[in-house]
RNA sequence: GGGGACGUAGUUCAGUUCUGGUUAGAACGCUGGCCUGUCACGCCGGAGGUCGCGAGUUCGAUUCUCGUCGUCCCCGCCA
């Protein structure tokens, strides 16, 4: 009898078993139903005569017992079940005895009286529990990938994805948007982030490109009269990744002919509001406050600011160059800037350890270093205090609004490391002094970028959004003059801090976009081998249009209270762009090269 | 390409560090037994470790040194 048990058990064919209820739904009302239910072993509770199973499916968890005065054979097969072991269970809907209900399962009013059981699979013993308290490491969990989404509370992060997906197809469908797929397999293009090449057998030494993102097939679409096109697409860029960066991604892209900026941001604007009422059902601010490129570099130090808190960015260049203080006159006299930021009531709070470890997010953003006052109550606490006179010490208390018990924190430096140092300060100190509230959302749109910017790694100007963006009417002039000063017709929106969409009206004129091409130091001959398809395009009748691309997996991310877009992609990759389940990049067979005529060379 | 943190049982960690020493611990999981109302069931017993990998120093290295690999966060990069 012993030996029967420490067997290994027989898998069970489903037969002819029909599933007839999920593990979530069954309630009160449902008793006396005979059901059968199939899913994973939970957790077991094993009393020896009286066996407690908790079977888990994607919809819940039911409580299914085993006893032996229902059927003493199934409740003697039932002692080796184990942890996600996959069962199906033949019973009947009970009531759980009085004062033994479970009032954290929504099915814990009832159970299943189990009259037989089908074992549809066993389990090696899981790398981690699935149902368990403590986390293993993100690798191992990528590793075992199907079992970390086996977790109720990580599912959910995919049935919400899912909602969002569907409720905005549904809401451009509405609107008379068509889903059209573009090419996965395409040309490579000069700008904008490194792509992944799939090398051509039939055209040895050719290489396809992945879609950095469909822009310009959406703009083919516009110039053959498809009129309103979105796709929900896979883009991939060869870049090194981060929390909120994978190589493969999603964008709901989207395009429209005959429209300006503001018919553009209005279908989004709107998508937003609908979206967050129907599934956070939160109500977002509405209009969707706007931001110009340069006020959002004023005031916070980034085109992304993070508007659910306060604490701006001041610009105290002037004070700053009036005091005795040698760092910020020399940074002044250099061209550079002094800004900073007051933290309210927190002079108290932090000591020189901590302060010493805050100038660390400065430096790590270029700053050579931290400046702080604790405003005390006639007194500045401050290793730069001796270098400001009483009066430009009231100066500055008063442009900050600094109050004692304040702490400001100051940075000197050209303007886009002082910005950039400030923007990160400022997002520290609002988590340290946890500023930001749960559930807040804010976004803004930030407009008036321009159009190109000098890179002094590449020697030459480049686009700030793509180079298909159409310059302002009125800057037009400037292009090949001042190309640093043309404004751009494009826009970004910016939800807590994060950039999850962007577009703009695109060049619908060839002689504007060869132009644009020229203002980027781009060849003719250039221009025409590597766009000349889009130049032909825009010769042949190409309406206005503009358009916008949302980055899904950001926006999922953010409504699903995640901190990485790792929890919200099914299979997604480590920060080195590896894949431990599949065990993927991996090298491939010399047959497979020598066919491609490629040959490798470490 | 650069900076930081981490790597010890199946898992999460402690310890070993400054002070190298022969049996490296805990919890959960796994496993054998007992148990008829559990729901993180309980009780008694058991198994389980190249201390990421390599080299060096040393009589002796999980511990010290150097290198390397991996994971995570950040800068650069990401139109």
């Amino acid at each position: 009898m012993k030996n029967e048990q420490t067997q290994i058990p027989t898998i069970d064919s489903l037969g002819e078993w029909k599933r007839t209820d999920n593990c979530g739904t069954l309630r009160q009302h449902h008793v006396d139903r005979d059901v059968i239910l199939m899913g994973w072993v939970n957790r077991r509770r094993d009393l020896g005569n009286l066996i407690f199973i908790d079977l888990r499916d994607r919809e819940g968890i039911t409580q299914v017992v085993f006893d032996p005065q229902v059927n003493a054979a199934t409740h003697e097969k039932a002692h080796v079940l184990r942890n996600e072991w996959v069962l199906a269970v033949k019973g009947t809907v009970v009531p759980r005895l009085e004062g033994r209900e479970n009032r954290d399962l929504p099915t814990g009013e009832i159970e299943i009286k189990v009259e037989e059981v089908k074992i549809l699979n066993l389990t090696e013993t899981p790398p981690f529990q699935v149902d368990g308290a403590v986390d293993a490491s993100e690798s191992l969990r990528l590793k075992y990938r199907y079992l970390e989404l086996r977790r109720p509370q990580i599912f959910e992060n995919f049935r919400k994805r899912h909602a969002i997906a569907s409720f905005i197809r549904a809401y451009l469908d509405e609107r008379g948007f068509m889903e059209v797929e573009t090419p996965i397999l395409t040309k490579s293009t000069p700008e904008g982030a490194r792509d992944y090449l799939v090398p051509s057998r039939i055209n040895r030494g050719m290489f396809y490109a992945l879609p950095q993102s469909p822009q310009l097939f959406k703009q083919l679409l516009m110039v053959a009269g498809f009129d309103r096109y979105y796709q929900v697409v896979r883009c991939f860029r060869d870049e090194d990744l981060r929390a909120d960066r994978q190589p493969e991604f999603t964008q709901v892209d989207l395009e429209m002919a005959f429209v300006d900026e503001k018919a553009v941001m209005d279908i989004f604007e709107g998508m937003m509001g609908a979206l967050f009422t129907r599934i956070m059902d939160t109500k977002i601010e509405s209009p969707i406050p706007h931001l110009t490129y340069q006020d959002a570099m004023n005031r916070f130090g980034t085109d992304r600011p993070d508007l659910r808190f306060a604490m701006e960015l001041v610009n105290i260049t002037d004070i700053a160059d009036q005091s005795d203080f040698k760092v910020f006159k020399g940074v002044v006299a250099t061209g550079g800037m002094v800004k900073a930021i007051c933290v309210k009531n927190a002079a108290a709070n932090y000591s020189r350890k901590m302060l010493d470890e805050i100038s660390l997010v400065a430096t790590a953003n270029g700053a050579k270093g931290l400046a702080w006052i604790k405003i005390a109550a006639d007194k500045w606490q401050s290793p730069v205090a001796k270098f400001f006179n009483d009066e430009t010490k009231l100066a500055l208390n008063g442009r900050l609004d600094a109050v004692p018990g304040d702490l400001i924190l100051m940075v000197a430096d050209q303007p886009a490391i002082a910005n950039a140092a400030l923007s990160a300060l400022r997002l520290e100190m609002a988590q340290r002094e946890e500023l930001i509230k749960e559930g807040e959302h804010a976004f803004v749109w930030v407009t008036d970028f321009p159009l190109l910017e000098y890179d002094d790694a590449a020697g030459r100007f480049v686009a700030v959004h793509h180079p298909f963006t159409a310059p302002v009417e009125e800057d037009l002039e400037l292009l090949l003059e001042h190309p640093g000063k043309v404004r751009a017709r494009a826009y970004d929106l910016v939800l807590n801090g994060s950039e999850i969409g962007g577009g703009s009206i695109r060049i619908h004129n060839a002689s504007i976009q060869e132009t644009v091409f020229e203002a980027l130091g781009i060849s003719p001959e250039e221009a025409r081998s590597k766009f000349g398809f889009l130049i032909d395009a825009l010769k042949h009748g190409a309406p206005p249009h503009g358009g916008m691309a949302l980055g899904f997996d950001r926006l999922v991310a953010i409504m699903a209270g995640v901190n990485s877009i790792r929890e919200i992609i099914a299979f997604p990759k480590t920060t080195s762009g590896t894949c431990p389940l599949t065990v993927a990049p991996s090298p491939v067979d010399p047959k497979q090269l020598k066919e491609l005529g490629l040959s490798i060379n470490l």
